[in-house]
DNA sequence: CGCAGTTAGTTGGGCATCAAACGATAAACT
DNA sequence: AGTTTATCGTTTGATGCCCAACTAACTGCG
């Protein structure tokens, strides 16, 4: 069976982008070594569009949000699904999959984990055989609380970065797109 | 070798995320077969948080341009591949997996599938024979033409969800989140 | 010159994710 | 009741991605 840590630690992560200024098509500065030579990529109309951009931006999020959740020895994946199962008690795996916006295949090895880690409780239903109910326990609660930190501190530099003006606005166009698209 | 189709068909996807309204913890509405029943989700603080909202909209949108670049028989990260090559000839592997913000690594069985399939040319440089110097070829030109129109059509789709007001103001939000976040 | 350190691209290992197929169970229809 | 269809969770196979380690090649400093 392989128990393997399963979604272990999701490690670093970088990927600086070192988005340039310009346009030129110059290539190749050829940047002698140390020099930091700051090669001008041109990204055409990449740069003005939306999916790239937004692209681009959630997975810096992300990972800023991985390496946080890392000092909790927790991934970022257990988060949503934890606050999910809080939220709405005795939830099916469907339901869940569905409400993090995953397969639900995904989840199997997510939930085996947190009940593997004495984090959520699964209990098959009376009436319906086939599904299980999730529930958090005491120590899925607590690290939970822990994460919650650490996802306010995340927000918060988000928050900075974005601005409280157009914050409400923001979130509301990102809804509007994983909603309406399609 | 197995040369199969790296990045093949992305293929169909949805993930509706059914968003529900209220946040009671009924648990189990037990919809019956075909009714339907919109289980009500809490969303708890993650309706409120940017990571979150981040996530799901860039997934989204992905998907949605997944299902357009299908059409034309690319997968969506070729896209950026191309844009870029197009836009910086002779640029390098590393070069581009810097702009595109992915690892190098990655970029290894794209270029080579691109190469392979006569869109890109890969060639030596004289001055230092490490790197490969990138350059589109005629049909890797008329592929990128096709894709581009693809692209076109889904940034109006997204044009239309976030309306012309905001369009400015949110990218250059999102690319602050990708230069400034940690 | 010659070796240490750096850089370009590849390889291998691992993870997250999805899709399709599957077994068990439940509901719907006749 | 019996058959067909739908649903729940798992399994399997594939992709895309990252990181660390590797090889080849280049640079810099003594």
């Amino acid at each position: 069976m392989a128990v393997q840590f399963i979604n272990g630690p999701v490690v670093e992560r970088r990927a600086k982008t070192n988005v340039a200024r310009n346009g030129s098509r110059g290539v190749k500065p050829r940047a002698k070594n140390g020099e930091a030579a700051a090669k001008p990529i041109s990204f055409g109309p990449l740069a003005a569009w939306i999916g790239f951009n937004l692209r681009m931006a959630q997975e810096t999020a992300f990972q800023a949000f991985s390496r946080r959740s890392q000092e909790v020895g927790e991934s970022p994946g257990r988060f949503a699904t934890l606050t999910l199962i809080a939220r709405n008690p005795g939830i099916s795996q469907t339901e869940l999959s569905q409400a993090a916006g995953r397969d639900k295949s995904s989840l199997t090895p997510v939930v085996e984990d947190l009940v593997r880690r004495g984090m959520v409780e699964r209990a098959r239903t009376r009436d319906d055989r086939r599904t299980y109910r999730l529930n958090l326990t005491t120590a899925g609660k607590k690290t939970l609380t822990q994460l919650t930190r650490c996802a306010r501190r995340h927000e918060r530099n988000l928050d900075a970065v974005i601005g409280p003006r157009d914050r409400k606005r923001f979130i509301q166009i990102l809804k509007k797109i994983a909603a309406e698209i399609e």
